[in-house]
DNA sequence: GATTTTAAAATACAACTTGTTTCTTAATTT
DNA sequence: AAATTAAGAAACAAGTTGTATTTTAAAATC
């Protein structure tokens, strides 16, 4: 009856257009009105979709950031962290260009979700505690990827545990979920001179 | 007309009893269903009590677990942090003593609360960003008096900037809520011994 | 180009939570 | 004993969830 009624869309979107409309709606979202306000109802509605269209590719929000988190981060690095790694010359300049890596992928990101990740990650007991030790795993050979380097130099490096090799990664990502912002290069090279280099350098 | 009806308590707790309840509840809720189950019809209905009664007093139910970690914390720790700490003989062992507190308040939480707490930190863009920044102040505080002491003992301590005398707290915080479990005093020594002791002392 | 297949979109449903309000009445105070 | 305070019960609209059903664009196949 109405002529002007919400002009819906006789057109449907599929495929990867339908997908990147979704990640778009999504993350709106969160900047907008926060992670805690992020459901399968609001992303339908701001990305002219249906809510059966997510039901059936996710069983939670959660698992629909979690997706796009990989897709921003792989975009963002241009490649895998791994790849990415080089002797940059000195044991210095090496952290501070896999702090500046970090920074990229986190701000890919954003704090909010980096929390949200972490929060989720306590909360479900199955699957995703693995993640974590994952993560610490990867970056234990990280990190002995860049005293390898450094060793090679020259470098007096000192015997490390496990333990002690992961703190670059605790801080940093400490940090920046804490502080919720951007590290600046100047704060981290204060992190790498004043407690990095006493650390790993004899 | 029915005999056995819930058995409605004729019954209304008051006061200190009707808070213990309550508390009493939202923990177990969030042992038993987990944090992102948390919500005010759950707690009074296993508390017992009315859901107005619930929204008299908080807010949302963060601001309801917000009280019951200061009440926990205080109870577990028997007094302030500030109170607490004593020189006791060496950096090494004051530092030890210092994350054995620290367990003792995240252990009196749970890893669950903890990164709930960080989450609806880093969710709210009002007042609660500030309650980051306070910690940290009296975090370096806490440092610089435990460098007090090891210099008033005559151990050589090094000049630091504020950022690197919050990294024993960032690193114990991460730990805890990375790995969501109570760190062994084995860690906790490696931690001081092979970071923390080369940062501070020259 | 017409037909078939796939899956997006619309709609409906019961169940739950939220935030608010109103009312009754138990517990406490005066 | 009377007055005050606040716990507990109930109702409300609005929003979300998860599931299911139907319609029909869009893509694939012939």
């Amino acid at each position: 009856m109405n002529e002007n009624q919400p002009a819906s869309p006789r057109t449907r979107k599929r495929g990867q257009v339908l997908l990147e409309s979704i990640y778009d709606a999504t993350l709106q979202i969160i900047r907008t009105q926060g992670y805690g306000n992020l459901t399968f109802m609001r992303v339908a509605r701001l990305a002219n979709t249906g809510r059966s269209v997510l039901y059936r590719r996710w069983a939670t929000p959660f698992d629909l950031i979690r997706e796009i988190m990989a897709y921003r981060t792989e975009q963002a690095l241009g490649g895998s962290l791994d790849d990415m790694l080089r002797d940059t010359g000195s044991l210095r300049s090496d952290l501070l260009y896999l702090f500046a890596l970090y920074q990229k992928i986190y701000l890919s990101v954003g704090p909010e979700i980096m929390n949200a990740m972490l929060f989720e990650m306590s909360q479900s007991n199955a699957r995703i505690p693995t993640i974590a030790t994952d993560i610490g795993f990867r970056n234990v050979a990280l990190m002995r990827r860049l005293l390898g380097f450094a060793q090679a130099r020259g470098e007096q490096t000192r015997p490390l545990s496990n333990a002690a090799l992961t703190i670059p990664f605790d801080l940093i990502r400490m940090r920046f979920m804490w502080e919720r912002r951007e590290l600046l290069e100047a704060e981290c090279a204060q992190i790498v001179d004043e407690v990095l280099l006493p650390v790993f350098l004899a």
